[in-house]
DNA sequence: CATTCGTACTGTATCGTTACAGTTTTGCTC
DNA sequence: GAGCAAAACTGTAACGATACAGTACGAATG
């Protein structure tokens, strides 16, 4: 608001933060020497830069990050497109968490920028892309055909995706083997004797839903194991799922196992299961993915598979950098394996 | 990277990013007029702000925030100071979202800033105000005397606070009434023939402990309760709550109710009373505020209190723009209360 | 010795915006 | 009709950085 500038214009009074002019001004060299000093550039003599080097460190000097953007055009802005409708297991703080531990030993910010995944998902890549306000983007819940990735590859703005696609772009990505696990998990079900499995799936509008299917009906087929269809999936409310679960469970041909592809699902489908009278460990088993510890807390009978999010969040971060420093995005793809727990 | 404008340096070529030259140019007025008439200043004719008002939604104009922050030092952007240490229940993510919805409806973007709270909380609020990087401040685990605050104030830098301070400075804050919530929490268990109670309280270091404090002591004296003391504290690993607690459970005077300040404790507190081989419900009773409905979903004997995160952060973000544009800090403080599940 | 070359450094223009100090036009006063 | 004020508009400089096109100068070349 009101600048305490102490009216002298030049650069001798100390409490201003410094700038290249500061630098110069105490260097005895020309703004653009000093610029090009602390660039590294190959037409600076040795000497000079350390000097140049040592008055910058010496003053504490940060490059004037809106100077840099308006020249140059760079914003080193990371902006992560976050749904903002409910959540109930902290999986988003995760991701920020992962993604801020890598940011925080490069010059890029983290902007978050929100949408609600009723309206138009290219809403938020669109304003990013009209107004310039990142180098790189983050996008999760990926759709195998994703209107959003084509935009971004077309109008090349790196990007990183929390999730696969299968649209013939290379993009860097960041997956957890949701395929393993659905597989794993239905072969552990069957090591205990259950035979009849449900499956708490994603949205099948998402990348994900495929590797959840094939990974489960792959291990029904080795294992030798049947499904029970389950018709919710886990993007519903919370007491749908259990509704749901209640009603299968009193059906005449009930699951004896059942694979849950969310933390939060496996709450509810714990929750129906014991509306309809049955108990975990028991009558029926479960093996549920989770993002946080917490099934382990609440019934021990669970079998959890953690998904490391965090981790996730890490790659991602690497990748978009990596990318906006004109890496390959072939070389930018990492896929998680499940983590099973210690015990 | 590699600008893909048309060589032509004029404003003829409209596939660029408009900008206060291209109006000027298509409504032959000149550039200072036109950033005046966006400005509804005095100064300008009415049609001619009608007529540049009119251009500037038809090419779909926004202002460079590099050219306004470079010129005016105005950043548009609200720094949320985030601790990344883990956390269970998604309170961040709330926080996150409750903000962004604000945000959205402005022209301020969400940064994030975080930091590791074993590392010095001074050091994110001296980068933001070194490198003038936000207009405005949120930061949350707000102490008593909190230094961050100190600073803040001094530098006349806008922020809002989740949780008060008593050190003499008025601010903007957003709170929970911690101290009604453990009062009525006493209540509710005595009421239940509970009169045995313990706390499992936040650390004393932060604001909230002496809330906390001060509503379970007024409702032990007022309903005729004793306290049994917890030694850990919500900021303890799960592991050690639910051991301290099933070593309470098993000692010669444990408690038949336990008031608790934060949802990941409680379902380590319930673990220990189970430990022990106690049941909620029957033996012991227990009151815990949450940020998310996870714990009626676990153990729907747990009496829960919802604390709206989602809303503190709302409140938060009003608070600071407020500030921001000026607002007197007295008239920015809100204090939300305890809401009891609906049945 | 004049020319060329390479090294090390510098000045100017520019990104988009706004503060400030004008300028022009019109209308009014005396 | 000279003087003045208000209304409406405009040009220039500056914020801090960098791209680009120089300049100065000593050393190598023919």
């Amino acid at each position: 608001m009101d600048n305490k500038k102490i009216s002298g214009s030049g650069p001798q009074s100390p409490p201003e933060r410094p700038t290249l002019k500061t630098i110069a001004f105490m260097t005895g060299l020309g703004i653009t020497t000093v610029s090009r000093a602390l660039k590294d550039a190959p037409d600076i003599g040795a000497e000079t830069k350390e000097r140049v080097r040592m008055v910058a460190r010496q003053l504490g000097y940060q490059p004037n990050r809106a100077g840099v953007r308006l020249r140059t055009g760079k914003t080193n802005v990371i902006a992560l497109v976050l749904s903002i409708d409910e959540e109930i297991m902290g999986f988003t703080s995760q991701m920020v968490f992962g993604i801020s531990e890598v940011l925080a030993g490069t010059q890029y910010h983290l902007v978050i920028t929100p949408h609600s995944h009723s309206k138009d998902p290219l809403v938020p890549v669109r304003y990013i892309l009209d107004t310039g306000s990142a180098d790189g983007v983050i996008i999760s819940r990926t759709e195998p055909d994703d209107p959003r990735v084509r935009l971004m590859d077309e109008r090349g703005l790196p990007f990183a995706t929390h999730g696969r696609t299968d649209m013939g772009i290379v993009h860097p990505f960041h997956d957890f083997d949701n395929e393993a696990f659905t597989h794993e998990a239905v072969r552990a079900l069957v090591a205990k004797g259950r035979r009849r499995l449900a499956l708490l799936q994603p949205s099948s509008k998402l990348s994900y839903y495929a590797h959840t299917r094939i990974g489960f009906q792959i291990g029904l087929h080795e294992y030798g194991a049947e499904e029970i269809p389950l018709r919710v999936t886990t993007d519903a409310p919370l007491a749908d799922i259990r509704d749901s679960v209640e009603a299968l469970m009193r059906s005449s041909h009930p699951p004896d196992g059942i694979v849950c592809s969310s933390g939060g699902g496996a709450i509810a489908v714990n929750a129906g299961i014991e509306a309809a009278g049955f108990r975990l460990g028991r009558d029926i088993d479960m093996v549920a993915k989770q993002s946080t510890d917490v099934l382990n807390w609440i019934r021990p009978e669970i079998i959890t598979i953690y998904e490391d999010v965090r981790h996730g969040g890490r790659e991602l971060a690497k990748a978009v950098i990596a990318r906006i420093d004109g890496i390959e995005p072939e070389l930018l793809q990492s896929i998680s394996s499940p983590v099973w727990p210690k015990s």
